[in-house]
DNA sequence: CGTTGAATTGATACTGGTCAATTCTAGTGG
DNA sequence: CCACTAGAATTGACCAGTATCAATTCAACG
């Protein structure tokens, strides 16, 4: 079995990339590309523009959002660190781009990448994967904004941002690297209901700030139980959805 | 590299079957399945059901719901004849999918749908093409539910059903095959709400009923307006979204 | 023509939005 | 090191849109 391409070698063939970390998967193909960096607030790209890249974010974070006509704004989703942006794309960019903070990432060509993909029967499965992560996130995010109540939204929000979060030992905190206008676009709130429920849940005990953008988070399972989600082991998911009868909490 | 299984072969490699009408593209992959039937509100999977099929729908319409603990659902999609279900998902089916009314379907192996688009250099965009347009409508629906009033979310789904629906000469007029519970549940509304806001929609003159699941559209383009899109040639979306300025329609 | 479930309509409650004032925080310059 | 400033976040008062609860009407079907 030849596998044809210069992108899925074992990591030791090259001994000078192997240094460099060649990665694997679908983050390795952006490994020889230069990084670039993004001050905070510039934009990647912008929705409705011709589709030329995929980028892969190596520090930082980025928003992804649609705007309507009015300038309302929701926030489809922020990308983090050694996650790609682009991939699920038409011809035109579905959504701006912009750098949260600063950013550095490394871009590459959709057609290299693409032909990347199509010609590697080990990347495919793993595109497909990337990309039905991506759907099943959006699918969570339509829940949360249909039927969630603000404070199951801020909580899974928080919850989403722990799970993302690296895992230090000592208690959970949690970092956002948003302010509190892009929290809100996420939400599908406002930033005064984001703020009051903030200080509900801190005043409750829930979360204790370590600053306007850091908070401890006391109970997981807690938190958890408070964004409407359940918990491992639960049985709550029973039975709640015979045929025609739903959306009555009670 | 050696393919070691029976079901995959190209497309021209059966003279049969290129006589018997098969349809190019994703579709026909399923020419040769048998046709089942599920009556009105019957599941035909579960959320977190082990994935084992794939399937396209004849007739009929399919809604795909998630939902939380205590009962509350959202519909995240419907499925239309020529439509395919279940195309991305992970090991367990994301969503539950119903019938909506009388549903007939072609189902697939999963291992076999995945096989296929796998080999064949011809099926591959066109699966990529498939899973971006799902995830440009996932996108779309979370503009709507997180920032659109209700009005703009019926009107929404109208002119969603419109443009889907087949064209024929004569007024605009939409078939809503499901009731107003499954159209409340997409929407993130309560049945209610649909009621009030459709009977306000013709009390103004946007649309007339036909029936309890039927509307004439008076002017499309004034629904467009009212579901909060903009028409084509039209320049509302310039400069509407200069960072860390958004949410504030006023 | 009565029954039944769906849809509509009405009255009221409540969550979250809006507008405005205040406080906090990170810079900046004296 | 300490005002001063500007933007962000918080808090408060009030309001609007939608949910909730209840009653009524509608339409399909026996």
């Amino acid at each position: 079995m030849i596998v044809a391409n210069a992108v899925s070698r074992a990591p030791g063939q090259f001994p000078g990339l192997a240094l460099n970390a060649v990665k694997p998967g679908l983050l390795g193909l952006f490994s020889r590309q230069p990084l670039e960096t993004h001050e905070s607030g510039s934009a990647i790209f912008w929705e409705g523009d011709a589709a030329t890249h995929v980028f892969k974010v190596v520090e930082g974070v980025l928003r992804i959002f649609k705007i309507l006509a009015d300038g309302r704004r929701i926030i489809t989703g922020f990308i983090y660190p050694g996650e790609i942006l682009g991939i699920s794309l038409d011809e035109r960019y579905l959504y701006t781009a912009e750098a949260v903070n600063e950013v550095k990432l490394r871009r590459l060509g959709l057609n290299r990448f693409r032909e990347a993909i199509d010609e590697s029967a080990e990347l495919r499965p793993l595109f497909v994967a990337r990309i039905c992560e991506e759907m099943a996130s959006a699918q969570n995010r339509m829940v949360l904004l249909a039927r969630k109540s603000a404070e199951e939204r801020v909580c899974s929000l928080l919850l989403e941002l722990a799970r993302r979060a690296p895992r230090r030992p000592g208690p959970i905190v949690v970092e956002l690297p948003m302010n509190r206008l892009d929290m809100a676009d996420y939400l599908g709130l406002t930033i005064e209901t984001v703020s009051r429920t903030v200080t509900s849940l801190t005043h409750r005990g829930v979360i204790t700030p370590s600053s306007r953008y850091a908070f401890e988070i006391r109970q997981l399972s807690n938190l958890a139980c408070l964004a409407g989600e359940v918990e491992e082991g639960d049985n709550a998911l029973a039975d709640a959805g015979m045929a025609q009868q739903a959306s009555r909490p009670h």
